[in-house]
DNA sequence: ACTGCTACACGGTATCACCGAGTAGTGGAG
DNA sequence: CTCCACTACTCGGTGATACCGTGTAGCAGT
């Protein structure tokens, strides 16, 4: 599937979140899964860009940690305001998606 | 719905040309229509940038006709770039929507 | 020593929706 | 008849977001 950036505006950051929600995870294993849920292009810099942004906007809790295989990593949890923000974004996502489904299946 | 600018990025023009697809109509028209599908918001400045953007790619046929009611009206109709356009619209939607759709649902 | 995988940071770019103000035509209330 | 509301389009500028490219760095196997 080819360029999907515009698309994924206002929705990538949210997949993040949910993804961090699930269990205390680091930017590289996020963009792995992403790539594995389909959004192939994805790449690290994107996901970093994002994790900073949360990291900035007070959203999650960041813990350093040795890798044994690599460089150490930055474990991200999200706090109650993380939560918050997830849970908005479903919300969101539930209210545009089924509109903008209701007009594909001919809706009004 | 509070601000759902972000998460319309990549989606509104689409939903543009979804409802010039199913008639020729004008900017204010569509205007109106978005916001009765639940895009509140939606202002007409906004429509009309989409619009001067379809334009300008070559994915409309404009016609201009007086209106009787106010100024004169500016009709657009996809052409076949874009009906190519809405149903590549409509691939990505379905892809990306069905995928986020999943991790919702705690898929992986 | 070299390559490859892991892991993070950062400056710059393009795209998109939005904002605000402006221009105009028509018709109704005062 | 003047003002206001609704209709209708234009355009320059802004902010948010994902992406690109590059750089830095640790570790493991050859």
């Amino acid at each position: 599937m080819d360029d999907l950036t515009e698309m994924l505006k206002g929705t990538l950051e949210g997949c993040v979140l949910e993804i961090i929600g699930r269990e205390e995870t680091y930017g590289y294993a996020i963009t792995r899964q992403l790539n594995e849920l389909g959004f192939a292009d994805v790449v690290e810099g994107t996901v970093y860009t994002i994790l900073l942004r949360l990291e900035r906007n007070g959203l999650v809790q960041v813990t350093k940690r040795p890798s044994g295989v690599g460089p150490p990593r930055k474990f991200f949890a999200l706090n109650d305001a993380g939560r918050e923000e997830l849970a908005a974004f479903w919300t969101k996502w539930q209210y545009v998606s089924s509109r903008i489904d209701r007009l594909k299946e001919g809706g009004r």
